[in-house]
RNA sequence: GUGCCCGUAGCUCAAUUGGAUAGAGCGUCUGACUACGGAUCAGAAGGCUGGGGGUUCGAGUCCUCCCGGGCACGCCA
């Protein structure tokens, strides 16, 4: 219907005196339903171009179209308003099409092939496996998810993919902290090994020390590294080393048994709440395979062939002063070891070599003046870095008494994903993340968490659609249903064709959603749906109505309800039948 | 100090990317069930969109200068 109104549009405004070429009329939703369907401001955009009056501009624009007789017949008026707005108000014949496209499609309702046989990388999480995830990590994983989600329903095939480095220094500090409790562990008297005299022996020389801030200092053992990880997590995965190895890891050499134990462990826990979140990583890319395949070597090399990297106090140094940033950026330290940025060039090189159209990387704000290096790089080489995507999410803060929580993962200050699961189950934690703009700071208050939760918007939507299948069972059990007899001419009440409207609304949504990566713009959406429906629901009755319009306000009813689950699936919501 | 993000109703946030009278939820107040699910619905109050200037037919949105908050500015990742 849009694309109908706008041929017309074009061909009128191609007719006039003065039009720019390539000039575009812009169609948009009315901003009331009284004033209309569809608008738009081409006369005020022409007026200054034609130099005329544009109410005088849009009388002209309409006086053509009607004589044309657009669409089928299926706009019922055209009207000039305010300044010099045209609005078209469709037919009611034309909605109850639009419902009946609806119920033909049914689940697929809201799928585009707008971008069928391009292939989509989205890149999320990708945290360090040093800890459990986070509630900032939550937010990454749910936009990412979803993301992914959005853009599978626009056509896309998509991959989701999981970044991380288990190598390097924090890793070391990881294994040592493992080392450090294992001892600890051992040390116990009351442990079951206590008797082992290698184990009485540890014990004799074992000591402690304090570490951590000087209000809060925690006591370690001597072997516990001064800026080790204090979680809890720790001690867990060394009482199972103890489990399973004994005493025997007391004279490793180093703290790779421990750092190889922590990341199997840790990365079995993320992937056990991504799981609770429904999310499922089709790859876990790991940051070493770039060095092992020598990506990271070559790039360097690339780059240098470019003539944008320098040698200066045994460092290479990437000319970014020259290519709109400040300072020099350092690629390979004075130690020969790279800094995170190089293999994270090789890592974006390596996705545009595997084929993806479109490449999406999901970042905190603490990513927000870094990332801009591996474009930097990647133009330098020669990509189209258009076809990255970086969508930026501002942190979440936590406020608990009150006060807001400081989140560190190495101080073992962090509330976990997990947690917040457990507290307010998996719908509402990822609609939580969902119904806000990323780029806006998220404010959570764990002591309302539990009780918010009950009257969070998520329960309405999943309310209105629980009560939907159960007026449908309903109807059917006093021998209503649906069939090709259905008359959807029959729904002309207002609050019917209101609702009707706000469904049909229902593709363009995802279609936007999906371009501006913005899921919360579907989330606040799918209220109006329901919302739709709710007062429908009260003003207009199934069961009591004869047989024709009752069966035609269910078709209404399953029509709403396949929106609000094709809806639902795209944020990863459950849509249940009863609550 | 420099760069990026943000500032909208008492609170938490939207606003179709520059459009018409800035909208929701929570909270507050007033109403509605002999009813297909009341986890509902109808209505009210609540705003100089942090402040000043600018751009134009038109600004919460763009440019600029202040004020306030967040993040980042390392041969850490």
């Amino acid at each position: 219907m849009k694309r109908c109104v706008h041929d017309a549009l074009s061909r009128v405004i191609g007719g006039l005196e003065g039009t720019p070429a390539g000039f575009e009329a812009e169609l948009m939703a009315c901003a009331r339903p009284e004033q209309g369907d569809l608008a738009t401001n081409c006369a005020l955009q022409l007026a200054r171009h034609l130099r005329r009056n544009p109410r005088e501009i849009a009388a002209d624009i309409v006086g053509k179209l009607q004589s044309l007789r657009i669409c089928d017949g299926h706009i019922a008026s055209v009207e000039i308003a305010g300044p010099g707005f045209i609005n078209f108000r469709f037919s009611t014949a034309y909605w109850h099409q639009a419902l009946d496209a609806l119920l033909a499609a049914g689940e697929g309702y809201g799928r585009s092939a707008a971008h069928a046989g391009a292939r989509a990388l989205v890149e999320f999480v990708s945290a360090n496996p040093t800890g459990p995830l986070t509630v900032g990590h939550g937010r990454n994983a749910v936009l990412g998810d979803t993301i992914a989600n959005l853009l599978e329903w626009t056509g896309f095939q998509v991959t989701r993919e999981y970044y991380f480095n288990d190598a390097g220094r924090q890793m070391r500090v990881l294994g040592a902290s493992v080392r450090g409790r294992y001892h600890e562990t051992l040390a116990d008297p009351d442990h079951v090994l206590a008797h082992m005299p290698k184990v009485a022996a540890h014990r004799a020389g074992y000591t402690t020390k304090c570490i951590g801030d000087a209000d809060a200092p925690v006591t370690v053992a001597s072997a516990f590294p001064d800026d080790g990880y204090l979680g809890t997590y720790i001690t867990e995965i060394a009482a199972q080393l103890a489990e399973a190895h004994g005493a025997d890891l007391l004279e490793a050499a180093d703290e790779r048994t421990f750092t190889q134990a922590a990341k199997q462990a840790i990365f079995a826990d993320i992937e056990s709440t991504l799981e609770r979140l429904g999310i499922a990583m089709d790859r876990f890319f790991n940051e070493g395979s770039l060095y092992e395949s020598g990506a990271v070597r070559q790039t360097l090399r690339d780059l240098c062939a470019k003539g944008v990297v320098y040698e200066r106090d045994g460092a290479q140094w990437m000319k970014t002063s020259t290519l709109g940033k400040e300072k020099d950026t350092v690629l390979v330290k004075s130690t020969g070891e790279p800094t995170y940025r190089l293999p994270d060039m090789a890592y974006h090189r390596d996705k545009y070599e595997r084929g993806y159209d479109v490449m999406i990387d999901i970042f905190g704000a603490d990513h927000i003046a870094t990332y801009p290096d591996v474009l930097r790089a990647l133009r330098v080489l020669g990509y189209d870095t258009d076809r990255i995507r970086v969508v930026i999410y501002q942190f979440v803060s936590l406020m608990r008494a009150g006060a807001e929580v400081k989140m560190s993962t190495r101080m073992a200050n962090y509330v976990t994903l997990d947690e917040l699961i457990d507290d307010v189950g998996t719908d509402v934690t990822r609609y939580f993340f969902l119904m806000r703009s990323a780029q806006s700071h998220l404010e959570f208050d764990l002591d309302l968490a539990r009780e918010a939760s009950d009257k969070n918007p998520v329960f309405y939507l999943q309310y209105a659609h629980a009560r939907i299948c159960s007026i449908l069972e309903k109807a059917r059990e006093v021998g209503f249903s649906l069939d090709s007899e259905t008359r959807l001419d029959l729904l002309i009440h207002e609050a019917e064709l209101a609702l009707i409207r706000t469904l049909v609304e229902f593709p363009d949504v995802i279609t936007r959603t999906a371009a501006a990566l913005e899921p919360h713009r579907l989330a606040t959406w799918l209220r109006t749906a329901a919302e739709a429906f709710s007062r429908f629901y009260h003003s207009c009755r199934i069961i009591g109505e004869e047989r024709p319009l009752a069966t035609a306000r269910m078709a209404l009813a399953q029509g709403t309800r396949t929106v609000l689950k094709n809806g639902l699936d795209v944020l990863g919501l459950r849509a249940p039948d009863r609550m």
